[in-house]
DNA sequence: ATTATTTTTTAGATTAGTCTAAATTTATAC
DNA sequence: GTATAAATTTAGACTAATCTAAAAAATAAT
């Protein structure tokens, strides 16, 4: 059984490689898991034993199947939570990130496959993200971050990329909202920021907010 | 904040002194926490420097009133949690502890109280035992253990004692649930085991088990 | 292609929680 | 009331996860 700590190292390996898709290095990882290099030198190499990911000194990181198996088995208990404590416990989608965070950790048999029942086998958190089945698997919906979006275009929102709560409650402000349409009105492209349309209201917007909003075409 | 090891260690002190009403010696503290004499001796170093307890050496420790309040606030949690199970999940009642002591230790300001509510407020966990409010204090309801029932007399189910899990299924086949009137209809001197009627079912049950169940007169 | 810079790894130390073995204190037995 | 047994504490060591500082390797710059 993995430890609290490889669990996280593990996760964050699996979100920074985007799905297992590009490899890792030290100090991508250090600085995601708020330590220093020496520390996640130590952890990979402990990771690598236990066949979770393939590491090559100097060159990072990659996970392996089994690794992402297990990192999504616990991004699946981290949304399936998030999810518990916004639909049943009342809590606004900007607090839920911290304690799921916890509660992804628990580790128990029966629990997680009958608090997905109890939700009734929820597809999507309250951010849009995609819920891994109770065998590791996870449907990725196509989409785009929404400052690549073209000036004239438009999308509907499926997804909040980063948790952080300042974001979230300014999204919560603006109305952006997973399945509501954006239309681009007009883009500056010395700092890319952006005026869009959400529902009869326009708003400003800088990149750095764009670029955490992900749309369907 | 206590440690995750810091708050089993106060609890389990908090149980063997029957609420704080006595001291509790070191081995038995190492025989509840299924670890060494000198183990114990370290960490109650620890939660005396915490005004957690008293200790003073070869003499056993004594919890404080702070003490008291923070192990009760984890038996609080430990009850909303196996609740939660129970009512919600669809749980057995003889499946939820070894959850509930994870769930405990998930640290929110507003998890356990959200909880609470959504829960509508219970008085008793699905074992019978009263939860603490959110400020640490308990209600006990005057209870004495089976065993002490004299022959003839009967009484009802208040709570379960012991959380292990064969005992529980044992009184799930029995029908000994809280809320039951169970009569002492013979009792054996030589073993202190007993004959009880439960609805109209005839048992003989051991002292092991008589000794588990809390009946109100 | 050699030097300078950045990144990563190694070496050695630290903390929390645990252990075994030895020493100390308290309790028990004659 | 001294000897023996039992309980407890101390001393020293171990593991997981971390750190700082130094060494090594890879990358960038001239």
């Amino acid at each position: 059984m993995l430890s609290l700590t490889e669990e996280n190292y593990l996760k964050a390996i699996y979100h920074i490689s985007e799905g297992g898709t590009k490899s890792v290095l030290t100090n991508e990882l250090a600085e995601a898991m708020n330590t220093k290099a020496a520390s996640v030198t130590d952890m990979i190499k402990k990771l690598s034993l236990k066949d979770l990911i393939t590491y090559e000194k100097y060159y990072g990181v990659n996970v392996t199947n089994f690794g992402k198996t297990e990192a999504l088995l616990v991004i699946r208990k981290h949304r399936l939570w998030e999810t518990f404590l916004v639909e049943k416990l009342g809590f606004n989608w900007d607090e839920v990130h911290e304690v799921a965070e916890q509660l992804e950790h628990i580790h128990s048999g029966r629990l997680i496959d009958k608090l997905d029942e109890f939700l009734g086998f929820p597809k999507v958190d309250p951010h849009g993200d995609p819920i891994p089945d109770s065998k590791g698997k996870i449907k990725e919906q196509p989409h785009i971050p929404l400052d690549q979006l073209k000036e004239g275009y438009q999308g509907s929102i499926l997804a909040v990329k980063d948790s952080d709560s300042n974001l979230l409650k300014y999204l919560d402000k603006i109305g952006a909202k997973p399945g509501k349409k954006i239309k681009v009105t007009a883009k500056e492209e010395y700092d890319e920021s952006m005026e869009i349309q959400i529902g009869d209201k326009k708003i400003f917007i800088s990149k750095e907010v764009s670029r955490n909003i992900l749309v369907t075409q």
